[in-house]
DNA sequence: GCATGATAAATGAC
DNA sequence: GTCATTTATCATGC
């Protein structure tokens, strides 16, 4: 996955009719505002976290009921939750990258 | 019950470093010598990063918030970018 | 006191 | 599912 396709101008004619540039222009109107969650909340997910990476539906559930949370909220949380643990392993690994050689080269 | 305590201890590696000066002048030489499209690709972020001497993730971050905060005061940016343009605009026309 | 870089929710492309 | 984003929030610099 790339940079979202949102318009992918070739040359300096991408200017709609308000004479605003195109990127600037929000692609869904109705966005959920960002809400942090509770350190409660956060706890949870965490905790779970260290058990799964992947939490099964019916752990979705149980969790969503028991925080407060919609279903796709833990979801998300999971999927952003890995992104971050990846991100870290990177780093402590010190390759950017995260090309990792093979051993024995 | 608003006792919203949030963990500092896991994001303590928050610790914030301002880029240098001509890191900056890179990114917004590139920002808004791009501005019709300003989501550079993976590798010229390698580049902006080997330039800056920073990290890919914090070229995707710095350009992240330029662009946001760009809309946000598209007016106050309107100076800065007219200067870039006109940097930009000196070095092709030699 | 805001500017700025990094992180946390939330969306969308694929 | 991953992952580059958008957006708000956070933490720091000065």
């Amino acid at each position: 996955p790339f940079a979202p396709n949102y318009s992918m101008p070739s040359l300096d004619g991408n200017l709609n009719d308000g004479g605003q540039l195109e990127w600037t222009s929000s692609s869904h109107s109705m966005r959920k505002k960002r809400k942090p969650y509770t350190k409660a909340q956060t706890l949870e997910l965490e905790k779970e976290f260290l058990y799964n990476t992947y939490v099964s539906k019916q752990k979705r559930w149980e969790l969503a009921k028991y925080l407060h949370l919609t279903e796709r909220q833990v979801k998300i949380w999971f999927q952003n939750r890995r992104m971050k643990d990846k991100k870290q392993k990177q780093r402590s690994t010190g390759d950017p990258t995260g090309m990792l050689m093979p051993a024995g080269l | 019950a608003v006792m919203i305590l949030r963990s500092r201890f896991l994001d303590a590696r928050r610790k914030r470093r301002n880029f240098s000066k001509q890191a900056t002048e890179v990114l917004n030489e590139y920002f808004y010598g791009h501005l019709s499209n300003p989501y550079p690709s993976e590798e010229a972020k390698e580049d902006l990063a080997r330039q800056c001497n920073i990290t890919v993730s914090q070229v995707s971050n710095w350009f992240g918030n330029k662009r946001i905060r760009y809309k946000k005061n598209m007016a106050k940016a309107q100076e800065e970018a007219s200067l870039y343009a006109a940097k930009k605009n000196a070095h092709v026309a030699l």
